[in-house]
RNA sequence: GUCCCCGUAGCGCAAUUGGAUAGCGCGCAGCCCUGCGAAGGCUGAGGUUGCGAGUUCAAGCCUCGCCGGGGACGCCA
């Protein structure tokens, strides 16, 4: 147990809604619900959310593409945009929404026709991704609207709020933050200029949503801590967004972000190159259906966030065994097929005496089953999910090497005792397997 | 140019925050199923932890400098 029970929120993944999501973002969300559940193991009290980013220019640019796709499939004329999305899956969408609503988004006014079926846009996209993270386990408490932040009049607030602290002012018609003031290196944009974006509610930056968040984070709803989990083309605004905490006056210390490093898609040695516009583009959920769900997990969890990690589609697919997972999970399963065997022998864990537990390989098991408390704590402690998956990997280890070495089940009556012993011993075994696994969130399979 | 991550066995990765003989999987050379699941176990080969200095009783881990790979430095997200 922490010293403290703290109150934390650990937010993941957070992609734009505006196409499927690559390996990528599924590693954000391996380590992202992984990191959630050792936190909650670890006594403390969490939620996880998604912040969706349906604000501003980007739900603009997808609107823009979705409308032009919806137009052509009505048979209208209507120009692509130049830096539209120009995925398969948006012109499917486009034919989706020309069949679904007819010439409705034809007969309003261009800009509002953009607006609307870019959210409607969105709101498709965002019920994707949710199948696909169910997919690999990975599970949300709440989704955070990033609109909710201006509408409510909250980024209004913090902006006023920096503005009298003289960190904003106006040059070359956009309004700026003043990083600079703060000891960074740069200024940065927070709202646009008109002469850059016509519409007034597309003109703020990210930076301010982000400032507005991470108030609403800390200030507003109070968490004890705000764990963020970005990927490694990120990590250059870490610096802006803990600037503007501490500018408003919040303890960065409360604050953690976490970058992780890259994956890697690779088929055979040869680097897969992922691009949206020419559609060599391999999806999660494309990789959940051809390598599994659980093997795709482990993969992207048992890593150090700091490591890039090449993902072979050739290895993960052909040589399971490449992939420990399915080591870990044998441990579990033949613990089951142990189990049921005994039942059907009539033979129970019941009143087991751990004292007759004394082979080496009867202690080492204990040994290692130990650790579990302690691993878990260290995961916590240093937000460092890989751990776990480490960690069934031993224990995996140690129990197919018992299960060489001492026998569970006997037939000679003189060896009741012993049984039940081990039959508690590996009853607990199974347990622990399937708690770490569990919080992994791979499957812990009765049988395979 | 500045900043971030990585470099550990043929390959992919660990190493509980600076501690004892650097571990695990795959691969490789062998061995083990007429009793609980061989998707397993056991034995072996394979390391100057990229290179060079420094700090320390002690460095894969900390500092500095090189080399190599990846990423970031936008009125993009």
């Amino acid at each position: 147990m922490p010293a403290r029970r703290e109150k934390i929120q650990v937010e993941y993944v957070s992609i734009n809604p505006t196409g499927p999501m690559h390996v990528g973002s599924g590693r954000n969300g391996a380590i992202g619900d992984t990191l959630a559940n050792i936190l909650i193991a670890a006594g403390h009290d969490v939620q996880r959310e998604f912040y969706i980013n349906d604000n501003g220019s980007q739900v603009h640019h997808f609107g823009a593409s979705l409308f032009a796709r919806y137009a052509h499939a009505r048979g209208k004329d209507e120009p692509f945009p130049e830096d539209g999305y120009q995925g398969a899956y948006v012109a499917e969408m486009g034919k989706q929404f020309a069949a679904e609503y007819g010439e409705k988004f034809l007969q309003m006014p261009r800009a509002q026709a953009v607006r609307e079926i870019g959210r409607a846009g969105i709101e498709i996209v965002v019920t994707a991704l949710r199948a696909t993270l169910e997919k690999m386990n990975v599970r949300f408490d709440n989704w955070f609207s990033e609109r909710a932040l201006f509408e409510s009049g909250l980024f209004d607030q913090v902006f006023q709020s920096l503005k009298d602290k003289g960190l904003i002012y106006d040059q070359d018609d956009a309004t700026w933050f003043a990083a600079t003031k703060l000891g960074l290196e740069k200024d940065a944009v927070i709202i646009r200029s008109p002469n850059v974006i016509a519409e007034p509610d597309e003109r703020p930056t990210y930076l301010a949503g982000d400032i507005a968040y991470v108030w609403n984070k800390l200030a507003v709803r109070a968490f004890d801590r705000a764990i963020y989990v970005w990927g490694a083309d990120h990590h250059g605004d870490v610096p802006r967004v803990l600037a503007a905490a501490k500018a408003l006056g919040l303890d960065v210390a409360r604050i953690t972000i976490l970058i992780y490093q890259f994956v890697n898609l690779k088929r055979g040695g040869e680097m897969v190159r992922m691009s949206k516009r020419t559609g060599e583009f391999i999806t999660l959920d494309e990789l959940i259906d051809d390598v599994g769900a659980d093997a795709v997990r482990f993969m992207l969890v048992s890593q150090s966030l700091n490591s890039t990690i090449d993902f072979d589609l050739e290895i993960a697919k052909q040589q399971s065994d490449v992939n420990p997972v399915y080591y870990v999970q044998y441990a579990h399963a033949r613990i089951a097929g142990i189990l049921t065997h005994a039942a059907e022998l009539g033979a129970s864990p019941q009143e087991g005496d751990v004292k007759l537990l004394t082979h080496a390989a009867e202690l080492e098991l204990i040994r290692e089953m130990l650790r579990y408390p302690e691993i878990v704590e260290l995961a916590a402690t240093n937000l460092e999910p890989h751990h776990l998956a480490h960690y069934a990997i031993e224990l995996a280890g140690t129990f197919h090497s018992f299960y060489k070495q001492c026998r569970v089940l006997s037939s000679d009556p003189a060896d009741a005792a012993l049984t039940r012993a081990r039959l508690k011993l590996i009853l607990a075994a199974k347990q622990v397997l399937a708690n770490a696994l569990g919080l992994i969130g791979v499957r812990a399979p009765e049988t395979m």
